[in-house]
RNA sequence: GCUCUGGUGGUGUAGUCCGGCCAAUCAUAUUGCCCUCUCACGGCAAUGACCUGGGUUCGAAUCCCAGCCGGAGCACCA
């Protein structure tokens, strides 16, 4: 019992580390996704973070969306409310939600306000041209514009007379600076390609990442900021117009990039984006896909993805997620509520296989009764009718031996049937007998489980019928599973529902 | 090439700032045993790591130097 208190007590022992110069009720962060598609797994880390920081400190969450990209990173229109849906499923939710793209006008404003403060420049030298001069510190003639010329080229950018490639505003910072990853970068460019949301889709003069967030976090308040290791560079850049503007830069943690195992596709919205297009997947819910709509769809809890993300804690190294850390954070939540259930997978190389169990030395029973969960007696039990039956091959005893159908009773195999044996279940006990799983050949459910490695088909009991779509549940011996849905309409894809089975369930894990 | 940044068991993490309590924590994984009418849950046990080499020190995962290996930026992407 003492034993138990202590081990309470400890509950919050491996937690994030305290955040620098973090007040109880005054820190803000932001997430910063673009919105160019669904998240996936590895986006999880930025809420399961920020919300856990924001829990305890009592802080806020923004989410704003750095669309700011009209053409490379061409933002998906479904992907704003997408996210926001991802962020939900994982427990959280967004204190404030902003766009980048409603907020040019700041933008613009904030950059004739640097152009004032002598820190900015209107450059029309080509992208090489400038690289060239940039790494060998030199600055290129346009360095040294009046105000008042780069007012007029500014005005003429925003008033859309550039095309794509024609003018950039640079701010001014120190071109012969030791990095140079931090010499006079652009602030503001040209893109013809209309925003594809509405309310933007007017304007060609779009501030880069750099510019943008780093005015945003200012002026929402932002006190901490968390970002990949690939925006290292972002602060220092970001503070030479904080400088300008005499602002005080957030704190400022990074960390390094998550990798995923288990999964074929790599973490990445483009490339799944792609896979999702050829028809490889057949979308983000795709259970093959590292997506957080996929996670959900297999019934793993935001939860669990939650923990295993904040177990990562805060390095600047890269991390490989075990995704099996994810399972056994999941399996933890889930498995005192999921009722137990028989599905009897029918495999290429493992298939299913139809005996009649018989009277034996004493009549067989009519139907089995396993409990609903082992360790909730309450539930009662299930009703799983005997008479013909299906048992995976790689379960079948060799000719003549015993097996225990479980909830049912003991049998022997013998030719095309299973003989009743009646034997105490002390056979089992004894390490005599295997129990497996089973279900009725007739009465059973077609079935199709889509896995992480392709579908299987298969036969469940008919008692899952009384299970409510969306709920977890237990396939002995085989895993954890959500029930999708009952009676699927049958798809064109090509191992999917044909519109025969009559259930459609997703694994979620062991 | 220039500039950042990091290297603790299979994976993640604690410890590193302020050297000794670290023959290195916890979780997960794997294996074995127990429990069990599941290969789930629960219990027990085992396996397994301080990148390398110097130096400082009575003492180094922790400090210093060098090397090796990795990640990132040097975009009119985010």
């Amino acid at each position: 019992m003492l034993a138990e208190l202590d081990a309470d007590d400890e509950e919050d022992e491996h937690v994030l580390p305290d955040l620098p110069n973090a007040e109880e009720g005054a820190v803000v962060m932001r997430a910063a996704p673009n919105p160019n598609g669904p998240w996936h797994v590895g986006h999880a880390r930025m809420p399961a973070v920020i919300g856990t920081y924001k829990e305890r400190y009592d802080g806020e969450f923004i989410c704003r969306f750095d669309d700011t990209d009209p053409e490379t990173k061409r933002p998906d229109l479904n992907a704003y409310d997408a996210i926001l849906e991802d962020i939900e499923y994982l427990g959280f939710e967004a204190d404030r939600v902003l766009k980048a793209s409603d907020r040019l006008d700041i933008y613009y404003e904030h950059a004739r306000d640097l152009i004032d403060a002598g820190g900015a420049y209107t450059c029309s030298c080509s992208g090489e041209a400038f690289s060239a001069l940039k790494n060998d510190g030199e600055a290129c003639p346009h360095r040294e514009k009046d105000a008042e010329t780069v007012h007029e080229e500014f005005d003429a950018m925003v008033a859309g007379e550039y095309s794509a490639g024609e003018m950039t505003l640079r701010v001014r910072t120190d071109i012969e600076h030791k990095n140079p990853a931090l010499r006079d970068w652009v602030a503001f460019r040209i893109i013809d390609t209309p925003h594809p949301r509405e309310v933007a889709a007017d304007y060609r003069c779009w501030p880069m990442l750099d510019f943008q967030s780093g005015v945003d976090d200012h002026l929402t308040g932002v006190t901490h900021i968390i970002r990949g290791i690939d925006l290292q560079d972002s602060a220092k850049r970001q503070r030479f117009v904080y400088d300008y503007f005499d602002w005080e830069y957030p704190e400022v943690l990074h960390w390094g990039h998550v990798q995923v195992d288990e999964y074929d596709v790599k973490l990445s919205t483009s490339t799944i984006k792609e896979l999702i297009e050829t028809g490889e997947l057949t979308g983000w819910d795709d259970p093959r896909a590292p997506t957080i709509q996929s996670m959900r769809r297999r019934g793993i809890q935001g939860r669990a993805l939650v923990d295993s993300m904040t177990d990562l804690g805060m390095s600047t190294s890269d991390v490989d997620l075990a995704m099996s850390s994810v399972y056994a954070n999941n399996r933890d939540l889930v498995d005192d509520g999921a009722n137990r259930y028989f599905l009897v997978r029918d495999r290429e190389d493992d298939p299913a296989v139809t005996l009649s169990v018989v009277d034996g030395d004493a009549p067989a029973p009519e139907a089995g009764h396993p409990p609903l969960h082992p360790d909730h007696p309450d539930r009662g039990d299930r009703t799983v009718p005997a008479g013909r039956v299906v048992v995976e091959s790689s379960d079948l005893p060799s000719e003549g031996e015993r097996v225990w159908l479980k909830g049912y009773g003991c049998v022997r195999h013998t030719g095309d049937e299973l003989v009743f044996v009646d034997a105490d279940i002390d056979v089992v006990r004894d390490g005599d007998v295997d129990v497996i799983h089973w279900a009725p050949a007739d009465e059973g459910l077609e079935t199709l489980l889509r896995t992480v490695s392709g579908d299987v088909r298969g036969y469940t009991e008919p008692a899952v019928a009384d299970v409510d779509p969306d709920a977890v549940v237990q396939f002995e011996r085989v895993g954890f599973a959500r029930i999708d849905a009952f009676e699927p309409a049958a798809t064109d894809e090509p191992d999917g529902p044909t519109g025969e089975e009559d259930l459609l369930a997703y694994y979620a894990h062991p």
